[in-house]
RNA sequence: GCGUCGGUGGCGGAGUGGUCAAUCGCAAUUGACUGUAAAUCAAUCGCCCUUCGGGCUACGUAGGUUCGAAUCCUACCCGACGCA
């Protein structure tokens, strides 16, 4: 039996990658399914560059508004949720087209990371946060030897899950590559440097323009505490214009580290106009 | 005009005779990535040589003292402040 296809949409930020898969999708009558970490929030809306419904131009999209911004979302949900939203569409003799900034999230659905299923474990946290990375690398040592092998030894945040995951299982499973029920596409767009910093400036302006502060305050009144705001984003905590653009640049340049890695994915270059032809995605 | 303080690498800012190409922060570059991922973390970061290592040019400018100066002295230029 042959795979039903997905088609992903990834890249840089501010790369037009949005409206791209509408594009695809009025063609080949698909369906998107975000994938992006802070867009599954209701309310963040012109701080993370969501689509607009207007923008939708009537395609069905999945994974946004999923939930409130009070709560933690994660990568193993938006994996749960991704599939059973891509077995759905495919259901109703769709495309699903799966579009997004968000590396890990993509590699997740899209490799079949198997993530163990532990729970957050907010007091072993607190204990942990005031250890140093040697100390937590130590305890890590004597509850799993291999994975502290492979672990960053100073990355505290990495070290801390370990340990939580170690202390619920025993140890932390292996990284599983799932056996993959789709085949999916990757398409990747991308932006030469000054067109970068042109398209997020521009984007960065219209943020401010359209009511980025207002958005914050009404977070603030619905009880997103500042604490929350900060781990939201820097568009969500005390931000200027240029603090946005600059950050906005550098995490440019990081998804694309983490998308160069993957040799699978075709790179158009979105200043230019994108012609597909029908064998990309047929 | 006099006085005081200051001028350090892309920026901020340490260093006040040797171990200084110069702590550190930011930016930049490269990269990592097993559950907060717009997060978190690492390496590199004057120039040249192939790495160990070596060579060269550097701490406002020009001189000087010294075996040795970013560090001390003199003059000059620039900035801040104070007094005129």
């Amino acid at each position: 039996m042959k795979k039903p296809k997905v088609i992903v949409i990834l890249g840089q930020t501010a790369t037009g990658k949005s409206d791209l898969a509408v594009k695809i999708a009025g063609k080949i009558g698909g369906e998107i399914i975000s994938a992006d970490s802070r867009q599954v929030y209701k309310g963040l809306d012109i701080g993370t560059g969501k689509i607009t419904k207007k923008q939708m131009m009537g395609t069905p999209h999945h994974l946004l508004n999923v939930i409130s911004p009070k709560n933690k979302f994660s990568v193993e949900k938006y994996q749960k949720l991704t599939i059973s939203a891509m077995a759905e569409i495919v259901s109703r003799g769709k495309i699903p087209i799966i579009c997004g900034g968000t590396g890990f999230y993509i590699d997740a659905v899209t490799k079949g990371l198997k993530f163990p299923s532990v729970p957050l474990d907010k007091k072993l946290r607190r204990k942990l946060a005031q250890k140093s990375a040697t100390v937590l690398f130590r305890i890590l040592i004597k509850l799993d030897k291999n994975r502290a092998k492979n672990i960053d030894p100073k990355n505290k945040v990495r070290l801390i899950r370990a340990i939580e995951i170690a202390k619920a299982l025993g140890k932390v499973p292996h990284l599983v590559l799932g056996v993959l029920s789709y085949k999916f596409i990757k398409i990747g767009l991308y932006l030469p440097p000054e067109k970068l910093k042109e398209k997020v400036e521009k984007r960065v302006k219209k943020m401010f323009k359209t009511g980025l502060l207002k958005e914050i305050e009404k977070l603030k009144k619905s009880g997103v505490s500042e604490n929350r705001l900060r781990e939201l984003g820097f568009e969500y905590f005390h931000p200027t214009p240029e603090k946005v653009i600059t950050e906005t640049i550098k995490y440019a340049k990081r998804q694309m580290t983490w998308f160069k890695r993957d040799k699978d994915i075709k790179w158009f270059d979105a200043s230019k106009k994108i012609y597909f032809k029908k064998t990309l995605y047929y």
